[in-house]
DNA sequence: TTGCTCCTCACGTCACGTGAGGTGGC
DNA sequence: TTGCTCCTCACGTCACGTGAGGTGGC
C-alpha cells in the first residue's frame, strides 16, 4: 500500500535525477507533496508522476525553469492551448536550424571524401552531378585592393542573400579566359548550399587539382588549358573553384586542396 | 587595405558575440591571429572568419568546446570525416527527439481545445477521427490495492513498451459493462501516442463529459447507460476514458475535465 | 556493526553575460 | 573635453553535478 514515494522511487519511475528532483523543489518548481517532520525526508504521490511530466517537456523544449513556474501558477486551459502553439511554432524553427546544420556538415562531408578518394596528380574529365549553389555579389577586382577586401564584402552580405557562411565557400570565374586571367581573382563567390536557387547542371567536367593555400594553384591553370588544347576540349560555362581539404581537416595550410571543374562541350 | 579586423569587425562578419570571441580566446580555442604590444588589443586576419566557423557549426551542435578543440588539434581529413558521421547520426537522434516532443505538445493541444470547444453539459453520439495509442499491461484489480499502484507498474514498464510518459494517458475498458462496473478500474492504461501500434477507429462514439478529480465520475456511467437505452444505440468494443483537462492546464483537481468514448453500431 | 537511503551545505561546471574601472586615439 | 573602442578582472547566471559530513531504520 503505497501512497506515497520516496525520492529514489519518484526518480526511478519518472525518470528524473534525484539531484534534479531536489533542484527543483529548491527552487519552488516542484516540491514534494509532504516531508517527513523528524528527518525531512521528501514524499512524493504518484499523482505527482503526471503533474511532473509537462514540466519536463516544457524543459526539454528549452523553456527556462523560472518561466515554467510563473506558466504553472497561472494556467488555464486558454493560456497552456497558447503557450502550446508557441513551442510548436518554436520547435519547427529549430528543426529547419537542425535540418541546415545536418546539410552543412553533410555537404562538408562529401567534399572530404570526394578529396580523399580522388586522384589528384592527374588533369582528366569526369561526369559530375548536378550541385545547386548561392551566388554572391559580382568582385569587381581594383588593383591594390586585397583579396580578402572582397571576401569580407561577400560575407557582409550574407545576411542579405540568405547565405549561411558556414556551408563551404568557393570562387567562380565567368569563363575559363577570365579563370586564366587571374585565377585567385574570382568574379564571384559562392556558397555551396543543397538548397540554392543556382545549378552546377550534371554532365562532363574538366577537372583538375592542386594543394596549397588559397589562391596558389602553381601552375594548374596552364596544365587546364594545354590538357584541353591537347585533347581538342570546348570548355564552357563557369570555372569552379572549391578548396576540398582546408583548414576545417588539415592544420597545414601548404596541404590545402584545390578542385578547380568546369564543363566540356 | 584591411589585412587585420578589431574584434569588433571580426564579431560582425562572423556574427559572433565579442563576449564569447574573448572567452573563446581565454581557453584556448580560437585566438586572433596577432595582439597590438601596446594596448594588447585583438587583431584578427580575414582568413580566420573562414576557420571560425567550424567551430560555430560544432558548438552549434552542441559538442563541448573542450572536445572541439581537442579535434582541431588532431585533425586530418580521416578523423573530420569520422567526426561528422557520428555528429550526422547525432543530429538525426535529435530530430526525431524534436519531432516527438512537437507530437507531445500537439497531442495535448489537440485534447485541450477539444474540451474547450465541446458542449459539456450533454451525452451525445459523434464522429469520431482515428486515434493511435499502445496499450500498458491489462490490470489485475485486487481490492486492496490503490490505484495508483497499477498506475505505477505502467509507469514502470514504460520504458520495455516503448512509451514515452509524456503523451497524454487514459483508461481503457475491455466493454461497456467492464466499465459500469468499476469506471475507477480500467482494464489497461493507454499512451496516446500518434506513432502508436493500436487504433481507436474512426467512426461515431457515443461521448460524454464530467468534471472532477481523477476516477470521480459521478453519475456519469449510469447516465451514458441511460442514454443508450433510451436511444436504443448497442455500444461495443472498449471504453476510452481520457483527460481533455487536467493538472497541465487548471490548478484547480476538481475542475479536472474527464471524456468517455465508446463506439455505437 | 554494516549497509542503505536520505538529508543539507558548499563548491564546481559550462559557456558565456554583465558591469566596473581604466586606456588610447581622434 | 567628448565619444568611441578596446582592455582586464571579478562576479553573476543557469541547471544542475559532486563530494563531504551526518542521520536513521533494519
Amino acid at each position: 500500500m503505497k501512497d506515497y514515494l520516496t525520492i529514489k522511487e519518484f526518480s526511478k519511475f519518472s525518470g528524473i535525477e534525484q539531484t534534479t528532483l531536489r533542484y527543483w523543489d529548491d527552487i519552488g518548481l516542484f516540491s514534494p507533496m509532504c516531508r517527513n517532520p523528524e528527518n525531512n525526508y521528501r514524499y512524493y504521490t504518484p499523482e505527482q508522476l503526471i503533474s511532473v511530466n509537462f514540466i519536463t517537456v516544457l524543459s526539454n523544449l528549452g523553456i527556462p525553469l523560472k518561466t515554467i513556474g510563473e506558466i504553472e501558477r497561472q494556467r488555464t486551459p486558454q493560456s497552456v492551448v497558447e503557450l502550446i502553439e508557441h513551442q510548436e511554432r518554436l520547435v519547427d524553427m529549430e528543426m529547419r536550424k537542425l535540418r541546415e546544420q545536418y546539410s552543412i556538415i553533410h555537404t562538408r562531408r562529401e567534399l572530404i571524401k570526394y578529396g580523399m578518394n580522388a586522384d589528384t596528380s592527374k588533369i582528366a574529365v569526369l561526369p559530375k552531378d548536378e550541385r545547386s549553389f548561392i551566388l554572391g555579389p559580382r568582385n569587381d577586382w581594383k588593383t591594390g585592393e586585397p583579396f580578402y577586401e572582397y571576401f569580407m564584402k561577400f560575407c557582409d552580405m550574407a545576411d542579405e542573400l540568405r547565405v549561411n557562411l558556414s556551408f563551404p565557400i568557393g570562387g567562380y570565374h565567368e569563363d575559363f579566359d577570365s579563370f586564366l586571367r587571374a585565377p585567385g581573382e574570382p568574379d564571384f563567390f559562392f556558397s555551396i548550399d543543397p538548397t540554392g536557387n543556382r545549378k552546377r547542371d550534371a554532365g562532363n567536367y574538366l577537372c583538375g587539382y592542386e594543394r596549397g593555400y588559397y589562391g596558389q594553384l602553381g601552375d594548374l591553370p596552364e596544365r587546364l588549358a594545354t590538357h584541353a588544347k591537347e585533347q581538342g576540349l570546348t570548355l564552357h560555362g563557369p570555372v569552379y573553384t572549391v578548396y576540398l581539404e582546408d583548414e576545417i581537416c588539415t592544420s597545414e595550410p601548404d596541404q590545402y586542396l584545390a578542385q578547380i571543374t568546369v564543363a566540356v562541350m
